[in-house]
DNA sequence: TGGCCAATACTG
DNA sequence: CAGTAT
DNA sequence: GCCA
């Protein structure tokens, strides 16, 4: 269990236990721990054992320890296991939108049993949020804007993080011989504000035969940083990279490079209209 | 043993 | 205006 | 929960 899974479940900890109306300062030591551990140079596994290590990390004390004991010892922590059996995963994607906090949620739990998005947005549309204790129209009209914006914005990520990524996927494409071109298209071509997934197109020699093809897509996915292959074919690759961007390569003979370009920037609208 | 972030929006 | 949630 |  490496640093970034322990502190996601310490995050995960602190937000369920937040619903759960546990000690405010005592959920802020959950977040703190798991910020230390995520910016913590050395992994915390190789540290099991050396207290006196784990202590000297601020934000570290003496239940906390206890609790790295335990997650790395049985590979779970039962404060987090048994909250998560008391409420509902989905609470925590719930917690994302703006304006809907832990209270919040636990007050619609225990009038409705409600706890997903979809549920939350047909109680909201019904009138049925207002009439709950310490909420109002004001807060429905909000909430219902609030969950607007989030599915717009869930699972994309900002402008120039997509850039950077595919910048660096660009990259070690170029660096393979018999490639001419990489350039992505889609969303990011269009310079939208967010990108879904990165869309890249490849074309040169080694795009031509199929020999030729596979070697290359065996080359891409030494790609560093490259967590899952999704999808392996002649000529396209889907992968998923660290941080949950997806990705598509596809790999096009020179000549039919500008109309797929065209094509795979889009929008859809646009090229329905074409 | 006691303190741990402040500002804002909304309800009652 | 005070209390509460974000 | 952690820390001074």
């Amino acid at each position: 269990m490496d640093n970034k899974s322990i502190a996601g479940i310490l995050y995960e900890t602190a937000d369920l236990m937040e619903i759960d109306g546990a000690d405010s300062f005592r959920i802020r030591s959950y977040r703190n721990a798991a910020e230390a551990i995520e910016a913590h140079p050395q992994q915390i596994s190789d540290l099991i054992g050396n207290d006196k290590q784990l202590l000297a990390i601020s934000g570290i004390g003496k239940g906390m320890l206890q609790n790295l004991k335990e997650m790395l010892g049985e590979g779970r922590l039962k404060l987090h296991a048994e909250l998560l059996t008391k409420y509902r995963p989905s609470m925590l994607q719930l917690l994302k939108v703006q304006g809907l906090g832990p209270k919040t949620i636990a007050l619609i739990w225990s009038a409705y049993q409600v706890s997903d998005l979809e549920g939350v947005e047909s109680l909201a549309r019904e009138g049925k949020i207002r009439i709950l204790p310490r909420m109002g129209e004001k807060h429905e009209t909000k909430l219902l804007k609030a969950i607007e914006d989030y599915r717009r914005i869930a699972g994309r990520f900002l402008i120039d993080v997509a850039e950077k990524q595919a910048e660096k996927i660009a990259d070690h494409l170029r660096h393979y011989p018999g490639v001419e071109k990489a350039t992505p298209a889609g969303s990011l071509r269009r310079g939208r504000e967010t990108v879904g997934d990165l869309d890249i197109l490849v074309t040169g020699p080694a795009c031509c035969d199929d020999t030729e093809r596979q070697k290359l897509i065996d080359h891409i996915i030494k790609l560093p940083g490259l967590m899952e292959i999704i999808a392996r074919g002649e000529n396209k690759i889907s992968f998923r990279m660290r941080g949950d961007m997806q990705v598509d390569v596809r790999l096009l003979a020179p000549d039919s490079f500008g109309s797929a370009m065209q094509y795979f920037t889009g929008s859809k609208a646009h090229n329905v209209a074409l």
